[in-house]
Order: structure tokens, then sequence, then C-alpha cells
DNA sequence: CACTTGACCTGTCCGC
DNA sequence: TGCGGACAGGTCAAGT
């Protein structure tokens, strides 16, 4: 599921729902969504009080009163759905909202909060995993220390992006945009979307990019993104957000799952070529090899 | 090292 | 309607 946009968007839900919130007890039925469970989660989690939401890429980190932080990767099918106590299911819920009962045959962990809400981590594909870390050893895990920097930080600038580049020089730019240690958060709709709004082939080796282009790009990765966070996300597959409710930013996508439809700009049919093993939208006359 | 490809899983969709 | 294969918001461990 969830790049950066949609991982910020359950980052922001949650901090509003669960933060103060005591957790009871938790239950889970995938060893490989959450190693280590059965000795972690009575001792660090159970009887801890939520204290803040944080992500850095696309991991989120829910801190805990015991100094301990669970961290979340969704890779791509989790989701994270707060359900309060007095929550009703079925008929006469907006088309957008959570509209069945929780768990479902793909919850892989709920944790209860001592009101009786609930917070539920499904995920079909079982590619996600929650662990529990001492809050003071997460920026030094390996992720911390091998990640890029965050696109949309105020701070960081065109230069700082082109820069970035160098150690990718012979893979494709796409290849690069979706490499984490390059730059963080990108996946695979923003990379189509912002180098389709740059004007770039995604094939196209690193090297070949030039300044003005990286520039591009890295504008196009700002705004998109940011736009996306606005709308919520987007909701290709299976992304809910925290009150498991779908992102529109897919009403806003110019190429992405637009195989067969014109482009925005010149009217030319997207087509869906294949680009470091992921499927790949581009506009065939704009987007040019050369 | 840098780079590519398959593997990890479950579910859905499309063609025969 | 059934069945096989391709494919799906992401990383990893293997290869070269």
């Amino acid at each position: 599921m969830p790049e950066l946009p949609e991982v910020e968007t359950v980052r922001r839900g949650l901090a509003g729902l669960i933060v103060g919130r005591v957790v009871r007890g938790a239950v889970h039925d995938t060893s490989k969504s959450f190693p280590n469970a059965d000795e972690d989660v009575k001792r660090f989690l159970v009887g801890a009080a939520v204290t803040d939401v944080k992500r850095r890429a696309k991991l989120l980190m829910i801190e805990l009163s015991s100094n301990y932080t669970l961290l979340v990767h969704l890779k791509m099918t989790g989701q994270l759905v707060f359900v309060a106590p007095d929550v009703r299911f079925g008929a006469g819920h907006p088309s957008d909202s959570l509209v069945h009962e929780l768990p479902d045959k793909s919850t892989r962990v709920t944790l209860e909060f001592a009101d009786g809400s609930q917070l539920f981590f499904n995920d079909q594909r079982k590619f996600g995993w929650m662990k529990l870390v001492p809050s003071v050893e997460v920026p030094n895990i390996d992720f911390m220390k091998k990640v890029g920097p965050e696109p949309l930080e105020a701070d960081f600038t065109a230069a700082d992006f082109e820069k970035r580049f160098a150690r990718r020089a012979r893979s494709s730019i796409k290849a690069a945009l979706l490499d984490q240690t390059v730059v963080a958060g990108i996946g695979n709709i923003y990379a189509d979307e912002s180098l389709w709004g740059a004007k770039v082939h995604p094939v196209r080796l690193v090297s070949s990019i030039k300044k003005s282009e990286f520039k591009k790009i890295y504008e196009e990765v700002r705004t998109v993104m940011a736009l996306a966070i606005e709308k919520g996300g987007s909701s290709n597959y299976t992304y809910v957000n925290a009150k498991g409710e779908k992102g529109k930013y897919m009403d806003f996508a110019r190429v992405f799952r637009r195989e067969g439809l014109p482009c925005p700009r010149c009217g030319t049919t997207i087509i869906k070529i294949r680009v470091a093993g992921r499927g790949t939208h581009i506009c065939p006359k704009e987007q040019k090899l050369a």
C-alpha cells in the first residue's frame, strides 16, 4: 500500500485517536506479523500509554510510556484501523468509511485499549510487521542509519536531491527513485506521477539526467506528495486510513493506472510498461528515452 | 559496492 | 464455472 503520503495520513489519524490511551491487551495470530510478541507485548506494551505517533519514511513509530516504541511497517497491504467501543458496522455508513466488522480474516494483530476501543493491524499479504524496540534505540536501528532524507522537509533542496543520486548513476531513474536509501518515502504511484510531471522517461539512466531535469523531478516529488497527503493518500487497492476510510488521490492521478486513457497534457494514450520489475505508466510522447 | 531478479504472501482478475 | 498465470502502494536476500 502505503507510500509516504499514505503512511503520513495514517500517522495523523492515529495521533488524534490513540495518544493518551492505555493498552489493556493484545492478541496476535501470526508470528510473522509480530515476531517476539509473546514475550514483548506483556512486558512493554500492556499497561503502557501511547505518548506520540511518529513517522520516518514509510515506517510508523508508536511511542509508549514504557519507553518502548512500537514500530509498524505496512508494506503493500497493511492497515491500522481504530475502532471506538460504540461503533456500529454495516449499512448506513458513508461509502468511503468502514463497512464491515473487524477483526476479519486479514487481521494479524488486535490491540485493545482500557476504554474498550481497539486498533486492528490488518494485512492481507503478511508482508507488514510490528516490532517493539526501546525508544532510545530507535535512532540506531539499521533502517534509520540507511534511509534517505525526508523529501518534504522545508530545508531539503533541489541540490540535496540531485546529490543523493550520485551513487545510482548506472540505474534507471525510476529504480533510483524507489530506493529508500536515496530519498525516503517514494513508491510506485508517486514515482510514476512525478516522472510524468517532469516529462522524464523512467528507464533513462541517472547519469543521463540533466540538472534542470533533476530540479523538475524534485519539484514534482514534493508537489505530488504534498497533494497526496492533502487528499488522504491513494486507495488504488486496499489502502485505508486510521478510520477505515479510503484516500482520494487516485481521482487526481495523471498517469498511474490510467493506461488507455489520454495524457492530461497532450492527449496521447497513456501506456503501461515494466520498469525495475514494477508496472509503470507513461505518456509515450512526452516521456522520451533519448 | 552497485545493480537486477526472485521471493515473501493472499486475493483478484483475465483469458482459455 | 474452473483453472492457470499475471499482477498488486514494498522491501530483502540472493545472484551477477
